[in-house]
DNA sequence: CCACGGATTAACT
DNA sequence: GTTAATCCGTGGC
């Protein structure tokens, strides 16, 4: 296996970074039992000039604190009083970027991932959303800034290939009071997979 | 201290 | 396709 060292978190283009994280793999370790997959969706958020970012333009407060350290390291918040959501930081610090997972190909763990998912049987349910994603693989708040280069929660680069034309890039979702950086193509997807999240 | 709203989801019709 | 659940945590005061 080849974990993803730190120098491919603290480049300086988080959109590339998006999109390059697509074909890789997510995987944890929470309470000694790996799960894992094939990520399939991401968005990117850039610190600077993105109204749709947390920590757009210097905003720094208790929970975006850690969007300001170098990249490398997890960034999870809770949405709707229920769901956790999980990025990656990206960059150098302080310039707060980050990428949202939003679905995984489940690969690793399947049985634990549905014990958490409250399923019985592996489908496009498992992983299909951000929330989910997090659920199945048991990330919580209590992983705000954990470094993704130890043995908790990590990245894995395959060599698994999609081509450029096999990737879909789109507006993200659930940002429309962001103006025109609503507009921006920064979410991503496997075209095709039955794994991405069926938001618009 | 406390009013407010959200990088969503599932269960409806 | 539409809508309610669901509430803690955030952040402004």
């Amino acid at each position: 296996m080849t974990k993803l060292p730190l120098t491919f978190y603290t480049r300086p283009d988080v959109v590339q970074i998006a999109r390059e994280l697509i074909g890789k793999y997510l995987f944890t370790r929470i309470d000694g039992v790996l799960t894992g997959g094939m990520i399939v969706e991401t968005e990117a958020y850039c610190g600077e000039n993105d109204l749709a970012c947390h920590s757009h333009s210097g905003r720094r407060t208790a929970r975006t604190e850690i969007m300001f350290h170098e990249g490398g390291v997890a960034y999870t918040y809770l949405i709707y009083g229920i769901y956790n959501l999980f990025n990656i930081i990206t960059n150098v610090a302080d310039k707060a970027d980050a990428v949202l997972i939003r679905a995984i190909e489940p690969t690793e763990g399947i049985p634990e991932m549905l014990l958490r998912r409250k399923l019985d049987s592996p489908g496009y349910k498992l992983t299909s959303g951000p929330g989910l994603v997090t659920m199945a693989l048991g990330i919580t708040t209590k992983h705000y800034g954990t470094n993704l280069t130890g043995n908790l929660i990590w990245l894995e680069d395959k060599q698994q290939n999609i081509p450029d034309e096999q990737i879909i890039a789109s507006p993200r979702v659930g940002v429309a009071y962001a103006g025109a950086d609503a507009l921006l193509p920064w979410r991503f997807r496997v075209k095709g997979s039955k794994w991405t999240s069926k938001a618009k």
